[in-house]
DNA sequence: CTGCCAACATACCGACCAGTATGTACGTTA
DNA sequence: TAACGTACATACTGGTCGGTATGTTGGCAG
């Protein structure tokens, strides 16, 4: 109890000191810097800059520029996906209706599109550079597939999706789509193609609910 | 007459002192390089030893990296892309026939699977960076999109592609899958990701046959 | 034989890069 | 209050980058 007391203070104090914020400064400039320009290409001056922290405050939380991108991967990338992509196919509702939901709440703002995915985009430059990313960035895409085939599945011990339907290949076709979607709206720099896209994937989706269970449209 | 000859003549000197190839090897390299690890971070060092050229030679040739890049994309990738997406689709035959070759002739060797689509991969990265690889990675999806959208077209008015399909959609949903299952096979670092999604692909090819043409399965 | 130019080759440059060595302010502990 | 460790700040390093300035070679015209 008293080890107790000792130690909260600590932290009560560490946090006050820091400002909590450094560590977490440094991970949303080098996030956003990384989205920008590729990791490979991010200047950690540039980081930084936007972060307003030392190079000595950097290398105090992390031990390299590889370690600060994992950790980005993990503690910015992978909860983003979560609350895109997994907490909300939790919500109970009617799987279909849900996956609509998380496709349609894709961002199609001009910034957003012309920026890409944030999972993808590293995914596509750093997994066949160095393995650290990949399994990093695998476990994010397999919780993705997962979270969307598991909804199906359910849905289909409901009686709202199609029998004949593979929950895995689905998820794996819907995320296909997504992420190629995306790259093209991307490559084009042009909303247009994402809202477009979005809609022949809604389309597709509404295919796969089981028929005399159709709801709204 | 005898302009034209002393043309010739030192158009074929030319072409002995030079081995007619430092130019190709630079491009073939500069290829392979940006292929390997981007555009950004392929150092021109690492090309000139691949191509066994100098900088010198390079500087005679191309007056930056920058333009360097740009005729790599128009002289080896958007031949690329004309060979396998845009050729073999006007070769006469059924035009799902066609696509589902296409798509089945896209290669799946794991060395190839793990560097993705050259065309795809320099577009995700530069696109939203410079307005000059933008410009000319637009022209080759365009005249891949096009492509596929004319024999779809053709394939409506002969009967065999169905008249509901909107051709211009369809063509970009299909490079959207090309794509997005190459982005995944190349995250996942497996050919059979790539696999699956050539089976999923061509399944929905043959889902835009017209009632009543059904060829082969 | 001579001057010339295309086609390179070599040596070098300042800028920037990731990373490090060292200094320091400040709250806590004894 | 003195020693100490945390959480930085500052200044610097060797290496690599794209790009350039200058040298060299060899065929060919005159």
């Amino acid at each position: 109890m008293l080890a107790a007391r000792k130690s909260s203070e600590r932290i009560a104090t560490k946090l006050l000191r820091d400002s909590g914020r450094t560590r977490e400064r440094l991970l949303q400039a080098a996030s956003r810097e990384i989205y920008r320009s590729g990791f490979q290409s991010a200047s950690l001056d540039t980081i930084l800059a936007i972060a307003k922290v030392t190079k000595g405050a950097l290398y105090y939380h992390f031990k390299s520029k590889e370690e600060l991108g994992y950790t980005v991967v993990e503690e910015v990338i992978a909860p983003n996906v979560r609350g895109k992509w997994v907490r909300p196919l939790q919500s109970g509702k009617d799987p279909i209706d849900a996956l609509i939901g998380a496709v349609q709440r894709i961002p199609v703002r001009p910034v957003d599109v012309r920026g890409g995915c944030q999972l993808n985009n590293l995914s596509q430059e750093m997994s066949p550079l160095d393995a650290g990313f990949r399994k990093r960035l695998a476990i994010i895409f397999d919780a993705w597939r997962e979270a969307v085939a598991s909804v199906l599945r359910e849905g289909q011990t409901h009686g709202s999706v199609r029998r004949d339907v593979e929950p895995a290949e689905a998820a794996g076709l819907l995320i296909a789509m997504v992420e190629g979607y995306g790259s093209l709206a991307k490559n084009a720099q042009d909303p247009k193609v994402m809202k477009a896209g979005i809609r022949n994937i809604v389309d597709w989706l509404r295919s796969l609910r089981a028929p005399g269970n159709r709801r709204r449209g």
